[in-house]
DNA sequence: TGCTAAACTGAAAGTGCTTTCATAAATCGT
DNA sequence: ACGATTTATGAAAGCACTTTCAGTTTAGCA
């Protein structure tokens, strides 16, 4: 009869579709769990009304604002984005607003570090592939944001992280089993400056492994390139036409280890006959292009991240957790 | 005593300082009212307690901080994933929070689109690929949220677009003109029943350009198969063994393009001199695999979705605005 | 000293929404 | 057809604050 009142509230949306506060609250939430008629009703109650649901109001009844944050390095790299993916999986239905911060600095980290705790409208935060440094972890904990970290470890927040070392290891110990003798490293060197470096663990290990098979790497067989298909191809174009080229090649990363495969395939060079490739991460193309790489499960790894958060959101007692997930060479056919 | 609990609220900070929480309140906002020595007393004990209003908080980070919402289907298809990419990169420096929201019914995506608008506190939205009604057009219009859509056309609403049909077009004159004509077309069928489906157009286009050139396309040589490599894989499989398999084949996404390449690896087809394969999108993948493909520039369409938000934040008397992105072929060597 | 006005303060009643719990209705297996 | 679930709904108890209102001091002033 009467629409727009000044500010219509669940109670007048109640009174005009004839039900209660309780079912518009539902309508609201969790329409599924709200009959299709009454909803229909509800909603048209809604519309009529002009209903708008004050978030304040809902923030003090929920205690919390239903935000968690996701902080990542400007996601140029396709292992990001399928962590980020489970990060998205994980939360869908949760009822939580994804909130992402692309960092793209040092500078813009730790900005972001100092202000977002204290605004106070994010219940929970992950950090991927980022470090961070003890003064914004206490200004975390202080403040009791339940934060995960991804690929960055930190004693006193919870983390899920990957053996990188272990993973050079098993690249080499594969290789070696193999019969390579003459080993290369392909690693990238423009992951910027604020942002952890798991690719030099993943060399340390594969150092490790390829010493205590008698293999020593020399300089001439480690090579570093920016993260762009363009320069990854520079380098694995001086190195595969070397004098003595290697018979195999670790990449770092499955985004390299595709840049050094199309490289071969442009020189006329057989892989895995005359070049072997074992990459790593286990992206989505690796399997696409029948890459043999260490992987790691890395929409796994997002998803755990946002269930340990979650968890630590609902009783933020429970202890710090640091998972370690496992890595497993997928053996396909370009090594 | 015991400082530092949980979430210290004005009856925590009431009781340390032995008043009320009437008191703690005016403290709060009008110090001038209350005794000087009491004020102290409170005063002390929010410091002691590390209290911040929660309501505050809130209000004051809603002020400082735009948020701009994007709507996406589960992203599991790598376009979305550079889409996103562009509006991140749009974004960053601007002062907006990016909250994703991943759609994975069409029940989801009403219900988001009509609560959102109201309930979400946002100063803008832009939706992916997805398929929006006149009632949801409507109460984004009436609630003056500025939109951009992307790849789902509305005259009401600003969008980013491209020519699917013509892009369909493109791929089949190219194939006609390298002088194929047994050609066959790989699409999919699992863009989720909410979803726009452009691959539908780009058959279209496809389909008009072959007949213009004298070609039928026949039934047998259109194929669908679900978005996922392995189903790919089984129509490309059918389609490559029959026993007069086409020379050509315009795959209506990359990702089947890419597929269908592997597939004619395995099978020792030749690509190209066997089998052409075009694709569609231009992912950062295609580029690897040498991809021959209509390219749609996913990242600028992020980027400008962006770029006209804001401007129509900035200033809502706009008018709406329909841009339509350019397509074109890049011709690597798979075709 | 007695009486009133001024200055404080706390109890309690909102505020608009969510959620638990109990009840009522509908669906099902047999 | 009948108890057993399952599903849909409303009543009512929070949530973290603000504000009103009445009560208590205190101060002011004959």
């Amino acid at each position: 009869m009467c629409p727009l009142k000044k500010n219509p509230t669940i109670y007048d949306v109640a009174k005009y579709s004839g039900t209660s506060i309780s079912t518009i609250s539902r309508v609201l939430n969790s329409p599924d769990k709200v009959n299709v008629e009454t909803r229909r009703k509800v909603s048209a109650a809604i519309d009529a009304l002009g209903f708008v649901p004050k978030a304040e109001a809902r923030a003090r009844a929920l205690r919390l604002n239903g935000r968690i944050g996701v902080m990542t390095p400007f996601f140029t790299a396709p292992s990001f984005v399928q962590r980020l993916r489970g990060i998205a999986g994980g939360l869908s239905k949760k009822n939580y607003d994804l909130v992402i911060y692309t960092v793209d600095s040092v500078d813009q980290l730790q900005s972001y570090l100092s202000s977002l705790p204290l605004t106070g409208n994010l219940d929970g935060l992950i950090l991927m592939s980022l470090p961070i440094e003890d003064v914004a972890v206490n200004r975390l904990l202080k403040h009791h944001i339940p934060t995960v970290l991804i690929e960055f470890p930190h004693k006193k927040l919870n983390s899920v992280e990957i053996d990188d070392i272990g993973g050079g290891r098993m690249a080499a110990e594969y290789l070696v089993a193999k019969g390579h003798r003459r080993i290369a490293f392909l690693g990238d060197t423009d992951l910027p400056e604020y942002s952890i470096h798991p690719v030099s663990l993943r060399l340390v290990g594969f150092r490790q492994a390829l010493q205590e098979a008698g293999i020593t790497l020399t300089d001439e067989f480690v090579r570093l390139a920016p993260y762009t298909m363009e320069q990854t191809r520079q380098v694995a174009i001086e190195l595969l036409s070397a004098s003595n080229p290697p018979t195999a090649v670790f990449a770092a990363t499955d985004f390299q280890a595709l840049g050094m495969l199309k490289v071969a395939r442009h020189l006329g060079i057989k892989v895995p006959e005359q070049l072997a490739v074992i990459g790593f991460d286990d992206l989505d193309m690796a399997e696409y292009a029948d890459l043999t790489t260490v992987r790691q499960h890395l929409d796994e790894s997002g998803r755990l991240a946002i269930e340990i958060l979650l968890s630590h959101i609902a009783d933020n007692s429970r202890p710090v957790q640091h998972i370690n997930l496992p890595l497993n060479i997928v053996e396909r056919i370009t090594a």
